[in-house]
DNA sequence: GCTCTGCCGAGAGGA
């Protein structure tokens, strides 16, 4: 018997241990002699991590009890689990931080003391918690001081309470007291990653990058188009593509469609091409007098640290015996001081790798690291003109932007132009224009007036930031080497990989699929020590329950990187909504303020609506008639409601039609989107339109075109006509354009075209920003939704609101697709008092919905154990597999004509395993949205419903799905004493009247 | 009460 506090306190006792030292006494300690580490990533009931920092290692132990409880175990299981490289990150190989210093590895700022300038020194504190480390659990007190360490000092300013940091190298002045010394540096909230570029860029000043932000994506224009070209031209060639020509003739139509929306008619191709050309030819002279180069490369790698918060993606790596050569291709003119930043940052990123490699082999590496410029093929060796307390310093700061954009009272003083002749003294003309011209349009200056357009931006802006503050910390997780078993407990990676094929893609054999990764899921592959070692970016091309296929371009691996270790594979987590929400705000704010604007903003009541109905289209009733008449007849905007079934895809085509001018189709999904087109298509199959997008990404509605389908879709119409001018001509000549709302908020074709109408289907799954994006390239726009269906899916819950859901409040211009044609009435029913208030209609009789057998609406109660908190139950699973098996053999139904829903998706992965071989489709609510079945089995897994499972919408969506029969599967006790009790008693009734 | 998922090149160069 033994304590797992008494073992915990064992782990701090080997300070001065090497690391392997270190591992090996902790396990032989901890131990006792049972040591079981096959038992890896089995249900964890400790994790601690302990630094040592002097011997510079942190090292993860996980205790597992298999019996027992948390204070007595029977047994303990220790695991060392990992070495994690938490060293101050070095420049100079075998450079070492001192034994005396003091590292927090972790810790929660509990109150600040600004710095103050006192007798021409500043001096600033931080009191604050230790949340790891040996100092873990204790309050300390830090004092920095400017003519110890400038940088350190002034970050204080920054901070913000609660917020989490590093320190490295302070020094002990007491025994909870703690001062700076010249090597301190803190790291503010480490685990979040900033672009190298954005440091990089931000090292004099910070307030372009805060432009930046609130502009989302940077602009496109011709220079950087060109820089983009070049730089995949030379990837081909360190490939081992020899004939330029042809690489550029076979990269060129990826670049066609940008190309053609910034350019005018004056644009000389020929030169673009030869221009281009010429700076590959350069590249190419540069790879034959380093013939190395095309051996040993690393393209585009991708490198986080965890130590430093900074990530960045390296142009190429080369490693050739004991010689490291980093290099950064620049396409530009001049090779600028910040082009040497950006060097240095990435040889900071690589120094934990290289120390790793120097220590593995015991001989020193020698690292070059070049700028090469395509310009003549010159390179320049990096130029130190940073070091890395100001690389550091500038990240910190961009952090604390980040962070007080998303907050209400920013703590951070707005910045304008001027704010510190210092700084601003450093900027070029051109800079200090477009600084000042930001500063203005963003109301920065002191005294701007407060417009309509300026609080929306700023309350918009502030909701996305914050979505993204969150979105990162799934970055921020990945990087966090102790959270790969709760990864696979949310479907996000699969451990234990297995090479098995010599080459590119990559298959892997694993035992078990537990994650939910999908073909084309962008995937990182590791051996769970990412900050450490190396990994790779890919994505998968199949999966299945055994193996998966990984595409890794660019790198040029051999099976045997693989080979030796188990791997792991993850999803990596990405947030582009928020870039692409940025750039519709700020898009928003520079549009003139007009009519549509003021709709948007509730400022003004638009006329009533016209009463009239389109009445020449045949076979539609009177709510669609009335809003095709409404819709096409709007001044600004109007709203189509339309609930489950209600034919919201027959109107949109009619919309089309009757518009005199061009129209712009869009939604959030790309399958909603090609939805939208198959129903045009089917309206009318001679249509003309252009889907921005490719075919490949749309096989279904590529199918039912009946021309040749590169003239419909963006991509493939650019490789079809090779040249900028044709594609120009398409791009502007095509009445009707289609896009996902993320492209509409982006691409500069998209931003500045301007259309008759925009009309947007699901738009109550839609945040404003993005439902933004779409409709400011019209003059008018349409939106189309239920917003008693799913809403946005975010973290943050003021930005979960629709602008359809929002207008449609105090909006008469709003039509209600009053008759559904796809439920049995009496499953209609349900829907329609609980969410509907009774409007809805039933375009069809319970005889053209009559179920295979028994009643429309069955309540099968399972009494269970689950209880509150389990995400799967297998008794329910175990009476869903009974019933789907009686409908397939005694009711003769289709295994296809039946479908299974349910809130969690561990009762989907369970449900799938069981109902393999039948056809039935499982899947959760949230991925159903938008089909329909015959037959729909719902299994709700809790006995108590909680907001999650009773979320109106959710739940809403999950009964709508049912054609004929709707079966819900759930404790008999669920529904009780909430608003949906009367659903048992309905379905009694119902039961009762069909045996009578 | 804490679950669900969609979007998808990240830094290309400028004056």
């Amino acid at each position: 018997m033994a304590s797992v506090h008494a073992l915990i306190e064992q782990l701090t006792e080997f300070p001065n241990a090497s690391v392997a030292e270190a591992g090996e006494n902790l396990l032989r300690s901890l131990s006792g002699g049972s040591l079981h580490t096959e038992e890896f990533l089995t249900d964890p009931l400790v994790l601690v991590r302990t630094p040592f920092f002097n011997s510079r290692y942190v090292v993860q132990v996980t205790l597992r009890a298999l019996k027992g409880d948390y204070e007595t175990v029977d047994e303990i299981v220790v695991s060392l689990n990992g070495l994690i490289d938490r060293n101050p990150p070095v420049l100079e190989p075998r450079r070492q931080a001192a034994a005396d210093r003091v590292v927090l590895p972790e810790a929660k700022v509990l109150e600040l003391s600004l710095p103050k300038n006192i007798g021409g020194v500043w001096e600033s504190s931080i009191t604050a918690l230790v949340t790891s480390g040996p100092l873990g659990d204790s309050e300390v007190e830090i004092r920095l001081r400017s003519d110890r360490n400038a940088a350190a000092c002034m970050i204080v300013a920054y901070l913000w309470n609660h917020c989490s940091f590093a320190a490295y190298n302070l020094v002990r002045a007491g025994e909870r007291e703690l001062v700076s010394c010249p090597e301190t540096f803190l790291v503010v909230e480490p685990a979040r990653q900033i672009n190298a570029t954005s440091v990089s860029r931000s090292l004099y000043c910070t307030k372009p990058q805060f432009d930046q932000i609130r502009r989302g994506r940077g602009d496109v224009t011709i220079h950087t188009l060109k820089g983009q070209l070049v730089h995949s031209l030379f990837d081909r060639m360190l490939e081992g593509e020899t004939d330029l020509e042809a690489a550029y003739g076979k990269l060129l139509p990826g670049f066609l469609v940008p190309l053609a929306s910034v350019t005018d008619a004056f644009f000389d191709e020929d030169a673009f091409r030869a221009d281009a050309l010429r700076h590959a030819a350069s590249l190419k002279a540069f790879i034959e007098s380093n013939p190395h180069l095309l051996q040993h490369a690393q393209l585009e790698l991708r490198r986080y640290s965890a130590t430093i918060g900074i990530q960045g993606r390296i142009d190429a790596l080369f490693r050739q015996g004991n010689r490291l050569d980093i290099l950064e291709l620049k396409t530009g003119a001049r090779i600028r001081d910040e082009d040497h930043a950006q060097l240095f940052i990435y040889k900071l990123l690589l120094s934990d790798l290289i120390r790793r490699w120097q220590r593995d082999e015991g001989s020193e590496l020698e690292i070059t690291s070049r700028l090469l410029s395509s310009v003549d093929g010159t390179f320049a060796p990096l130029r130190v003109a940073s070091d890395f307390y100001r690389v550091l310093d500038a990240r910190n700061k961009l952090v604390a932007l980040q962070h007080s954009l998303a907050q209400k009272e920013s703590h951070a003083p707005a910045r304008y132009e001027g704010f510190d002749a210092g700084v601003c003294g450093s900027c070029v003309s051109w800079t200090k224009k477009r600084c000042k011209e930001a500063s203005n349009l963003f109301g920065d200056r002191p005294g701007a007036s407060e417009t309509p357009d300026l609080e929306y931006f700023r309350r918009f802006t502030r909701l996305v930031q914050q979505e993204r503050w969150q979105a990162d910390q799934d970055v921020a997780d990945l990087l966090d080497d102790s959270r790969i078993e709760q990864r696979i407990r949310n479907f996000r990676a699969i451990a234990g990989l297995r090479i098995v094929s010599g080459a590119e893609p990559f298959t892997f054999e694993f035992d078990e699929n537990t994650s939910d990764l999908e073909r084309g899921d962008s995937v990182v592959i590791h051996t769970g020590r990412i900050s450490s070692s190396s990994t790779y970016h890919g994505y998968v091309k199949t999966i299945g329950s055994r193996r998966v296929q990984v595409s890794i371009p660019l790198k040029h691996l051999e099976a045997k990187t693989f080979e030796a270790q188990p791997w792991i594979i993850d999803r990596f987590p990405s947030d582009v909504t928020a870039e692409a929400s940025h750039t519709a705000l700020y898009d928003f704010l520079a549009a003139p303020m007009d009519a549509k604007k003021r709709a948007i903003f509730g400022m003004s009541t638009p006329s009533a609506p016209s009463t009239g109905e389109e009445r020449t289209t045949p076979g539609l009733n009177a709510s669609q008639r009335q809003a095709i008449h409404r819709s096409v007849h709007c001044e600004v905007f109007h709203l189509i409601w339309g609930p489950p079934g209600t034919g919201k895809t027959r109107v949109i085509p009619e919309i089309v039609s009757r518009i005199d001018g061009g129209v712009l189709l869009g939604a959030f999904t790309n399958t909603a989107v090609d939805k939208m087109l198959m129903a045009v298509l089917e309206h009318d199959p001679a249509t003309r339109f252009l889907r921005v997008g490719r075919a490949s990404d749309s096989p279904e509605l590529a199918a039912r075109i009946a021309g040749d389908a590169a003239d419909y879709f963006s991509e493939d119409l650019a490789a079809k006509y090779g040249n900028v001018t044709a594609v120009r001509e398409a791009l502007r000549n095509t009445r009707v354009v289609a896009a996902t709302a993320h492209r509409a908020s982006t691409l500069p074709f998209l931003r500045t075209r301007s259309f008759e109408m925009a009309i947007v289907d699901e738009a109550a799954q839609l945040t404003e920003p993005l439902t933004l994006g779409l409709i400011l390239r019209a003059r008018r726009f349409v939106l189309i939704g239920d917003d008693k269906q799913l809403p946005p899916v975010v973290r943050t819950r003021a930005l979960a609101h629709s602008m359809f859901e929002r207008l449609k409040r105090d909006s008469e211009s709003l039509t209600l697709l009053d008759t559904q044609y796809r439920m049995h009435p009496e499953i209609m029913e349900v829907s329609n008092r609980l969410f509907y208030a009774g409007k809805l209609k039933s375009g069809v009789g319970a005889e053209e919905r009559k179920p295979f057998d028994g009643a429309p609406l069955v309540f099968v109660p399972v009494q269970h154990e689950v209880a509150r908190e389990g995400r799967s139950n297998p008794e329910e699973a175990r009476v869903v597999n009974e019933l789907v098996r009686s409908f397939i053999k005694e009711g003769g139904a289709a295994g296809d004509s039946i479908g299974v829903v349910s809130p969690f998706r561990a009762q989907v992965v369970l449900l799938r395993q069981m109902l393999e071989d039948t056809g039935v489709a499982v899947d959760t609510i949230e991925r159903f949205q938008g089909g329909e079945r015959d037959v729909m089995i719902l299994s709700l897994v809790r006995s108590q419903g909680t907001g999650f499972v009773f979320d109106d919408r959710r739940l809403n969506v999950a009964i709508t799905r049912a054609r004929r029969k709707l079966v819900l599967v759930a404790h008999p006790e669920l529904f009780e004493s909430s608003r949906y009790a009367w659903i048992r008693a309905y379905t009694e009734t119902l039961k009762t009247a069909d045996t009578a």
